[in-house]
DNA sequence: ACTTCTTTGAGACTCAATCTCAATAGAGGG
DNA sequence: CCCTCTATTGAGATTGAGTCTCAAAGAAGT
C-alpha cells in the first residue's frame, strides 16, 4: 500500500483528521532511512517551504507512533529519534561513539533467549530496548 | 574494601577533593539496592538533614559514575537512575510497564552472542543498554 | 454551504540537568 | 598551625527537548 493510503486508512479508522500537515510530516519521514531527532524533521520541512509547527511536527510524530507507523529510539542522549517502521522487519542498534554511526543488527537468537528469560521471571514483554555502544573500525571515523 | 575507603582512594587517585558532601551522596547511593533517580537521591540526604545542594548531588553522582562506583540507567522516562556498582555484577533490567517494578537479570548466552554480532558488523563493544518492559504477573501489581 | 469537532500555530511553560560565579574549604608545604 | 593554591560548593539562572494553551483555521459529514 501506498505511504499516503496508509495514512488515510489509519487516520479514519481511528477517526482522525487526515491534514496537509501530517502527510508533510510523514513524506519527510518516509524519505530517508536514517534514525533522525524532530528538530531534523521539522528543520527539512521549512528547507523545503513546508510550514509545519514545531508543535504539529511533535504531535504528528506521537500520532505515527502511537500508530506503528514510526518507532521512537532512545539512545541515551537526550533527544528521540525516529525511523520509518512501514515495512520494516524488528531490528535492534549498534552505535559507534566516536562518529555516531548506526548500525541496525537483528538475531533471532537473542529474541528468542530474551522472550524466555522473561517467562522465566514472570513478565510479559511487550517491547525491549537492545543497544550495543562502542567503537566502529571505519577508515573514515575520527578516532583512528 | 570499605565504602568509604574505595572513595578515598579513587579520589586521591584522580586528584580530586574528599569532600564531606562527595562522602555523602555515595553514602546514601550505597544504603540500598534500589534504582532511584537524582531528585530521590537529594530529598533523602535532605531528610536526614544532610544539606547537599542539588548541584552537587549531580556533579557527585558525575563523579562516581565515571569512576565506576555507580551505574547510569536510563530507562526511558526521562530522568536517569542510579546504582551501586561496587562489587555488584553485570545485569540488565526488565521493567513492569503497570507498577514500575525493576527486575535484574542477566543471560550469559545473550552476553556472549551480542559480542558476537557487534565483532561481525566490525564494531568492539565498550558498553550496552538491553532492557526488557512488559506486564508483570506479580498479584499486587495495579493492572490485575 | 452549514455544522461540528479536530487540528494548527505561536509562544508560554515544564522539568531534568547543567552552568555561573562568588564564597568556602581540602591538601600539601613550611 | 598558618599559608597558598586550587577544587568544590550553593543558590539561582539557564538550557533544551518536549508539552501545553487557546484562539483561529480547516476537515468531514449532511
Ligand atoms: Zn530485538
Ligand atoms: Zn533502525
Ligand atoms: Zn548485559
Ligand atoms: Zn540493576
Amino acid at each position: 500500500m501506498h505511504n499516503t493510503d496508509k495514512l488515510k486508512q489509519i487516520l479514519h479508522k481511528k477517526n482522525l483528521r487526515y491534514t496537509q500537515q501530517r502527510q508533510e510530516v510523514w513524506d519527510e519521514i518516509c524519505s530517508t532511512n536514517e534514525h533522525r531527532d524532530a528538530e531534523d524533521i521539522y528543520n527539512s520541512l521549512r528547507k523545503r517551504q513546508t510550514n509545519v509547527s514545531r508543535a504539529t511536527v511533535y504531535r504528528t510524530i506521537d500520532v505515527l507512533v502511537k500508530n506503528n507507523l514510526v518507532r521512537r529510539l532512545d539512545l541515551g542522549d537526550g533527544r528521540s529519534r525516529f525511523e520509518n517502521k512501514m515495512g520494516i522487519a524488528h531490528h535492534d542498534h549498534i552505535v559507534c561513539l566516536d562518529c555516531r554511526k548506526i548500525v541496525e543488527f537483528m538475531n533471532e537468537e537473542i529474541e528468542e533467549i530474551q522472550e524466555q528469560v522473561a517467562k522465566e521471571m514472570g513478565f510479559e514483554i511487550v517491547r525491549h530496548v537492545h543497544q550495543l555502544f562502542g567503537h566502529c573500525l571505519d577508515e573514515k571515523c575520527p578516532n583512528k
